[in-house]
DNA sequence: TACGATTATATGTCTAGACATATAAGTCAA
DNA sequence: TTGACTTATATGTCTAGACATATAATCGTA
């Protein structure tokens, strides 16, 4: 029987049927479009309840190794190279991670009536006010990025009265507003004189460029452009799992 | 009772304790860190078994918006800002999905011994045969992209005779290599001579950069370095759910 | 042959229990 | 006060059933 032949650490009896089917989806035995067997064989096979090959399948079908259809069965998804998952850190958690020491210095900070450009940059129709940030991260005082902020004021009021000439926007908008979704546009663009002055660089170096657009159910809160060095700033995005 | 009152589409069960809960994560009404009703209060509430609930909740646990401790409860874990998924398609299935003509050219091809310097691209010790690949990708007879990859012939073999001439590498590899995981890297840097001439770009102009590794089950697949022109190409990575 | 109705079946959801297990919290002794 | 021991409890896993439901396959009819 399959029992118990590598139970070291024991795991559950639902997660061994799920890795198991994991592994014979990752080394290729069951390729994309395979049917993978019936609840009621693996039932069989298994020695146990439906409920719990249904646990393992439903965890396989939720992170979409699987597809299950009902009457035909379930089957192995095909890969989906395009997508993968980015990890962009709060740049102050991000620095302090490396070791390195963390320096933060707020340039200008603008209360103001939302102009046309500022609408259309935060997606809003109605005039408001809003908050425009302007304002550098350092790790060990070599400039690490420059950010262009702006806060919708009608989301987040309390942006008004606090106090970013010590705590950068990101930082404070983590801890005060509270779930949120976001969409990251990646570019990149070579460093006009004011960049390359903000970041120390050459005139004409690269950088990366992280445009970030945050809204909680369809309100707008903040847009911000980070700029980074780009010879020297990388973002890593790892597909599924890890 | 709280049966029926919204049953327009008639929800299940446990996925209306899930979006329950989920709602009120995301209005912050229950705020990270928060202790979400016990199982056998949400059992009282609802009315069901403690399975249903348990359900929902570890599904909620699945997708990273609860945490989970025994003897202690369940809690709103406070939201990863960092985490987005970034997709990064196909490029001929980007490039069609965009309405524009899809053009593929192969620069070159050859099937060596790994060089040391290959063998630190691809992550592998041991010496074994590669095949490396120069082509660009083009929109509407524009350049899109230069791609510079490396395939590791250990990991998969069959890459030695196919024809790379008329099918992208990437899109071979999708329909011959079974499931797979990935980390992308993505920098910035500013055309050199070779790079401004493939794109048909200025010298000195952004260009994104992209270096993906891909491998399944600690075997590397393929190392690939995609440059796109960087004014024209945006990446977009969406943050949870949407 | 084409189409509509029927049937068989695999998954979807749910129950009312059970025992296992990690651990927060309380208890007691050094 | 501190550390070791005990206990209570919430989650983790599992069972042996049940009925619901979507749909692939079959059958019958025009």
């Amino acid at each position: 029987m399959s029992l118990a032949t590598d139970a070291a650490d024991k795991p559950t009896l639902y997660k061994r049927i799920r890795a198991d089917i994991e592994k014979r989806i990752l080394t290729g035995e069951w390729p994309p479009g395979h049917r993978i067997p019936f609840e009621h064989e693996l039932v069989a096979r298994y020695g146990c309840s439906r409920m719990t090959v249904n646990k393992a399948l439903s965890e396989l079908a939720q992170a979409d190794l699987i597809e299950r259809r009902r009457r035909a069965g379930s089957f192995v998804r095909r890969p989906q190279h395009q997508s993968a998952v980015l990890k962009i850190a709060d740049i102050r958690a991000e620095i302090t991670a490396l070791g390195r020491g963390y320096g933060y210095e707020l340039i200008s900070r603008k209360l103001r009536a939302a102009t046309a450009a500022d609408r259309e940059r935060l997606g809003v129709k109605k005039a408001g006010k809003v908050v425009s940030i302007a304002c550098r991260h350092s790790a060990d005082n070599v400039p690490f990025a420059v950010e262009d902020r702006l806060i919708d004021l009608a989301s987040v009021p309390n942006a008004a009265t606090a106090d970013f000439s010590r705590e950068p926007p990101g930082s404070w908008l983590l801890h005060h507003v509270p779930w949120t979704e976001a969409e990251h546009t990646i570019s990149a663009i070579v460093a006009d004189d004011r960049t390359a002055e903000a970041l120390d660089i050459a005139v004409g170096a690269p950088c990366l460029v992280i445009d970030r657009y945050t809204w909680r159910s369809a309100r707008t809160i903040t847009a911000v452009r980070l700029l980074y060095p780009g010879d020297s700033h990388r973002l890593v995005a790892r597909f599924k799992g890890g």
